[in-house]
DNA sequence: CTACAATAGTTGCATCTGCAATTATCTCAT
DNA sequence: ATGAGATAATTGCAGATGCAACTATTGTAG
């Protein structure tokens, strides 16, 4: 609230937002050479096999991978032409619909992991230590936080 | 490199990444709702702003950006028309274009670093003391340095 | 029971993005 | 000087995104 932006922590706002397109950018394009779909596509996928019966209602997607629901209608879309995925009528509520992870789904899902971890660990994870890692984590969970609104 | 990612490292990646949707989110949100544009127009001005003469070539404003050069285009067009900056003809080399920043475009960018400003303050600095925010910027320095590729 | 508000998902629209191809210009070795 | 290759910026295209409007269904207060 209070206008007092140290130039320390400046300078560490403007390297947590080149860090993070950089570390994308750099595991996206493994994803691409590999000719593998997007992290989004992969986001998806986890959150499904994560989920009891491998499936979820499409506004619980919405909200596992941090999007806007239209997005997510539209995702599910491209992943179901995949085959990665199907929809699924939920019979409780009819305005409803699952998304459900299909076998294709589950192989592309561990296809991706691979390349993925690897891209994590050698880009991000190999940088902290097991001291920094907790510190790291803790500081970005103070951050997320609802008490920021 | 080698496939070894720790719980702990996992937690830490996916951390990092709601971490930054969510602050970019309601960063993005404060300007919103001051009906100011959005982040990637502040990029644009600040580099301008902070350069030689108050100017950049294209090109040099997409490594800036972190950008693509497709993009620098279009996004320079939607900046020109709102009469936040100008094109300028390169006399050294006739391919080339600068943009230039404008009065409005110097007095856009204050306005919009008053909201910026609190923003990283509220969202983000206010959770890091001044040893963590030393620590911080130090790990993220490591993860951009070039030697991974 | 009915009417009103809330919710689920989809769609239209405008904008934004990256990639690849294009045009124009520059650099440099011969 | 000139021709091959590099570089600067733009454009076409396909895909992705958020917002607001829309349809359908559910919940709820009276």
């Amino acid at each position: 609230m209070s206008v007092n932006l140290s130039k320390a922590h400046n300078l560490a706002w403007r390297k947590f937002l080149t860090a993070h397109v950089t570390l994308i950018e750099r595991i996206e394009r493994d994803l691409a050479t590999a000719e593998l779909p997007p992290l989004s596509w992969y986001d998806v996928l986890f959150a499904l096999s994560e989920a009891p019966e491998r499936q979820l209602r499409l506004h619980e997607l919405a909200q596992a991978v941090l999007l806007s629901r239209s997005n997510v209608t539209r995702l599910v879309d491209r992943l179901e032409v995949a085959g990665l995925l199907q929809r699924e009528q939920c019979k409780r509520d009819r305005r409803g619909a699952f998304a459900v992870i299909t076998v294709e789904g589950l192989a592309m899902l561990e296809c991706m992991w691979s390349v993925y971890e690897s891209g994590i660990v050698k880009y991000f994870a190999c940088h902290l230590d097991a001291t920094e890692v907790k510190l790291f984590t803790k500081i970005l969970n103070r951050m997320t936080s609802i008490s920021d609104l």
